[in-house]
DNA sequence: CAAAATTAAGGATTAAAACACTTATCTTTG
DNA sequence: CAAAGATAAGTGTTTTAATCCTTAATTTTG
């Protein structure tokens, strides 16, 4: 942890500039996190992200939908489909309604390691942070942050 | 915002499940955020966040002290020191106890910027949530992301 | 209904990150 | 003190991301 360091040499700063910080270098330290446990299963963080969204709808999702669901904005959304598609894990259908668009839904493969990956990271997220919060004190973080964003 | 949606669509979610979705989402909010700002100053955000360490240690630092610091590890900080040297916003010099060692500090113009475009930051944080929460809950916020990581 | 505008997806190119490896210097120890 | 090991920085190579552009299909509108 090495945000106290920095705090402590820096010039004063002010609580919002520090919310912003904190949930920068947390959000990284998570990420870290996350892409140990992805690797076991050759998977990248956004690759993870999008057979989550997809694992929400089972129906399909278009490209486009996918990518307005993403945590971070990638604009190739179509190259992260296209990874997955050659390992199996999702199907790519041409819609009838209109032949422009892709739905993309996950496959039962698919479903099996999100699934194994969900539990593993549960786990992970136990063993990180379990602990060290109650959970009424994980619906305020949550809380609070929704109303930074929204 | 798109993360009420896919949480409607998703399975329930554990709270601390809930809470790291919401820090990765709202962090990458903000990234995006940041970029808007550093592109008119010709930074990238991890060139950015060095100028910031380095403000906060003006005697300079290592190359792995900064490391250390910064919010994503990354690995080529040569690289980035390198960059930010071209456009003359730092200065190289080899330690004399330890030739191995580079110290690495803001320069004068580095410092003009970062103060630059600190201001700006701030005006656009004020902006973004500067109404939407009083300073005792950035300050919870701050404390339960603490409490979070560490 | 045809031309123009819009939209969905994918591709090309450039920039940056990840990872392992190299070089140079310093420290330890036999 | 010399060889072996450790450490700091930097380099090379392969992936991955960002930005812009293209293609194909659909919708709008004159």
């Amino acid at each position: 942890m090495t945000l106290e360091e920095e705090l402590k040499n820096s010039t004063p700063i002010p609580p919002q500039t520090r919310a912003i910080l904190n949930i920068l270098f947390t959000a990284s330290w998570l990420d870290c996190l996350m892409n140990r446990t992805l690797r076991d299963y050759g998977l990248t963080n956004p690759q993870y992200n999008i057979l989550r969204i997809l694992r929400g709808s089972p129906q399909g999702l278009s490209v486009l939908d996918i990518k307005s669901r993403m945590i971070d904005r990638s604009s190739n959304v179509s190259r992260l489909v296209e990874k997955l598609r050659e390992q199996e894990l999702v199907e790519r259908i041409i819609s009838n309604e209109d032949r422009r668009m892709v739905v993309v839904s996950i496959s039962k493969k698919g479903l099996e390691m999100i699934d194994a990956i969900g539990d593993q990271m549960n786990q992970d997220d136990d063993k990180a942070i379990g602990n060290k919060m109650t959970e009424q004190e994980l619906l305020d973080l949550s809380l609070l942050i929704d109303k930074l964003r929204l």
